[in-house]
DNA sequence: CTGTTAGCGCTTTCAA
DNA sequence: TTGAAAGCGCTAACAG
């Protein structure tokens, strides 16, 4: 390995003086420059970023910790993606880290991250408990910021979207076309998000004077799958609905191929709604009716809280109806 | 900042010992080995991994360039996906880097990932060509593996899957089920990929005594938009066909959508094939016939050349037809 | 403008 | 079994 003493060597000068002309900071004489950048070409030397690191005590990266569940799926592309791109605007390299299958190693896995002094870190929680982000925040010597959980103890270190209110939005939508016996297929059991989905799907409800039916609500665990299988069990229980709203669109397309087998036609027959504005649901046809999530600005926004001092007052973002052909008045 | 001297001193033994106790390496002394974690507990002492990597001169970490491009779409969840959970099960962090928009700037993120002192480098390359990676890998000192492009110069140095035999094989269950007029979406110009899909069509065509009619070849971009685009030229053109290949999953959908909203049934009226077998696929209705890239072997392969030691013989790996409802004999 | 001298926090000989 | 000391490769005062 070429350090940066050979180069020294080679172009007769210190240390020091190489170091210099590689950062830029300090000036250096043309001349000793070039004999530097010859020296540079001619040994094929790479800084050693390690080693840079820390005698600057920092990294230049941002870590993230997702939790292997959401990995496939088109959200956590869009995650991935977002974070990778934004960081890289900012110069930084994103690190991800699994958090697997427990509150303990999504631990693990933001520890992790500090030993490897990331300087700041995003978390997209999925068994950590809001008590127990507080906890780790309070603790924390770097800066966090946590993604898709409200943490009212700290409003300056998460973004979220206000999923009921999305629900909500999603639910009066529906009712305007009409709808007054709509099914639920919730997310998966112990899920912040979809209880939120949930409890707007139910309050809407209330607020139109209709009291949420038992037998219109079936479980799903977010995959395509679970709605599939979700559809199969609402068609099964014979109950008369004209409409599905589905916890995410991963499930409404599952419910969709269930509807589709049992000879139904969407929308003529039933209508049908997720969340997430995923790709799936764009292209599908129908085209599905969804809430647009802004994954985009919320990522952005919690880098921009890591990276950038100052104030950034909103954390709460809202989603946005995306109407589309999946959705249309009961007959 | 709380450091191992901290620690040391607190306990009362030298900096040396605490790193023995850490390591496990060497055998210390049980009651000493007892009050140093105690010290660890009270301090909160958090090794510096930096330091460490520094002095061990290696960082169990591995880099993964991809180009921004490829980044949305479920291809590049899944493609992530697998190489974070696998680099994970060797022990190593995952590094993002970003090939941007031009072989320089993949090359930059090497050279990046280089100097962070990666332990070894996957790359998955859109504008490097073959002779530039082969020469990145003659001259790198660290481990690289090139996902998706052979090569025939560095057989140990890739992994990929057989796109035109893979083609060939879609082609001939087309074939088989009695298509002669079949279009084909090509991917986005100058990918290796998308070229190796349209030989593999051709090849078939006339293996078959067909020759390749232009008119039923339209230009995509990958992308479901680009797909959606391509199905209405194809069908501006009004020349007859009864089954469209398109070069991808995401284009397939998009020449579907087309498709049904020029009233044709699918696959009554005209058969649909794609490549990936992406999620999209799986649950489109009618769901779709693909051929299985077999991503994860891929990249399991690919750690494993990197991480291990020894031959790792096979290096082009084989898609696999998925027959599925959008593909029907032709009226 | 440049060289010298200390570190950054940890691991690892080499002695004891 | 443990401590002292010498690095790992680079940056950053401090002189000159």
């Amino acid at each position: 390995m070429v350090t940066i003493l050979d180069v020294a060597r080679l172009a007769g000068v210190s240390k020091a003086t190489v170091s210099r002309a590689l950062n830029g900071k300090v000036v250096v004489r043309e001349e000793v420059k070039a004999r530097i950048l010859q020296a540079i070409a001619e040994t094929g030397y790479r800084p050693n970023q390690l080693a840079r690191n820390l005698a600057n005590n920092k990294t230049n990266s941002v870590g993230l910790v997702v939790t292997n569940g959401l990995y496939n799926g088109p959200f956590f592309a869009s995650l991935t993606y977002h974070a990778a791109t934004n960081s890289e605007m900012h110069g930084r390299q994103l690190v991800l880290a699994d958090g697997k299958h427990s509150a303990q190693e999504e631990r693990d896995a933001i520890d992790l991250l500090m030993s490897l002094r990331c300087e700041a870190i995003m978390i997209y929680p999925k068994y950590l408990t809001v008590d127990e982000l507080d906890t780790i925040i309070d603790n924390s010597q770097t800066p966090i910021v946590v993604i898709n959980r409200e943490l009212p103890r700290h409003r300056n270190q998460c973004v979220f979207v206000d999923h009921q209110q999305s629900s909500e939005t999603m639910m009066a939508h529906l009712l305007a076309q009409g709808h007054t016996r709509i099914a639920f297929v919730t997310g998966a059991e112990g899920s912040p998000t979809g209880e939120k989905r949930l409890a707007g799907y139910q309050q809407a409800l209330r607020r139109a004077g209709i009291e949420p039916d038992p037998q219109l609500l079936v479980h799903g665990a977010w995959s395509t799958d679970s709605g599939y299988a979700a559809g199969r069990e609402l068609l099964a229980r014979q109950v008369p609905f004209t409409c599905i709203l589905a916890g995410n669109d991963d499930m409404a397309i599952g419910v969709a191929k269930a509807c589709l087998e049992a000879g139904l036609r969407l929308p003529q027959d039933v209508s049908l709604a997720g969340f997430d504005d995923s790709v799936l649901g764009k292209y599908y046809h129908p085209s599905l009716t969804t809430i647009h999530v802004p994954m985009e600005a919320m990522i952005c926004h919690a880098i921009d809280t890591l990276l950038m001092p100052g104030e950034h007052a909103v954390c709460s973002h809202e989603g946005e109806l995306v109407r589309r052909e999946s959705v249309a008045p009961p007959k």
